[in-house]
DNA sequence: CTTGACCCTGTAGTTGCTACAGGGTGCATA
DNA sequence: TATGCACCCTGTAGCAACTACAGGGTCAAG
């Protein structure tokens, strides 16, 4: 299969692909006698892999040793798990965050009452943090 | 006041503070005989204004146009409620979207028992999203 | 008179892509 | 046969919002 089917099937941009290549993410598959990447099922799910964990919010890096743990599946698998706990434990507290910033920025919205901007509450908010009732950050 | 001051008092960076210089975001402020910047009052608050604001999750353009309203007090604050309300819709959009990764994730995390790599369903769930409960992305 | 803290400019790196520019390939159709 | 079009290639530059140097200048204290 030819990159643009891959990035088809796979719903990866075709400049994504070559990106993960060039890093490393992917391996270089065959070419055929134009210069064309050809891939094969391995690359497919590989890619697939990769995708999903960057959906699911993994950096590149941490993708990187869970496709190393999965290319070697005689190790132990705490690693994996490691990266998980972790990445979990940093989305819960970006949510927390986010909570925080909701917080004070519904405040700071329902305070305008619309008007001049020398008047509005919302600008004055915004310079002045000890108006704030949260740390937020 | 010099740089260094000014990032002191303000918590920003020296870099960050030349950066948004550099952009427009900050005036130059004046120079010393040693080619020094030298800062006062107006600008501290100006730079106390764009961090905040950075802190609460604004974007430099939508900073920027605070900013200029705030510059123009003559004018009606509608503009700088309709960045706050649509900023806060986007904070509440990637609340809802790590809430779907935080269920997601936990759910994987938990199915790890320990043991091989080749029998790890952390690695089988990334590999796979027909595994997910939700769409998540 | 030298040490150290500060300041300057300009450029390059970070993350994870995305978007060209400027070319080559391959198949169908007029 | 020509030619149009979809597809592929490489290499480079851009995005946001900083951050980190390298390589230099300034200034007060000891
Ligand atoms: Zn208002
Ligand atoms: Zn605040
Ligand atoms: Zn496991
Ligand atoms: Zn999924």
């Amino acid at each position: 299969m030819k990159i643009g089917e891959l990035a088809r099937t796979t719903g990866a941009n075709i400049e994504t692909i070559r990106y993960y290549e060039r890093i490393g993410l992917l391996p270089a598959p065959h070419r055929t006698a134009a210069n064309y990447r050809s891939y094969g099922e391995a690359h497919r799910s590989r890619l697939a892999f990769v995708r999903h964990s960057r959906d699911l919010g993994f950096t590149i890096e941490e993708i990187r040793s869970l496709l190393d743990l999965s290319d070697h599946p005689e190790r132990e698998c705490s690693e994996a798990d490691r990266i998980a706990t972790g990445h979990l434990e940093q989305v819960e507290a970006k949510i927390a965050q986010l909570e925080a910033l909701r917080g004070e920025l519904s405040r700071i919205v329902g305070r305008c009452r619309g008007g001049l901007a020398g008047d509005c509450r919302v600008i004055e908010a915004l310079g002045d943090h000890a108006l704030c009732e949260s740390p937020h950050a």
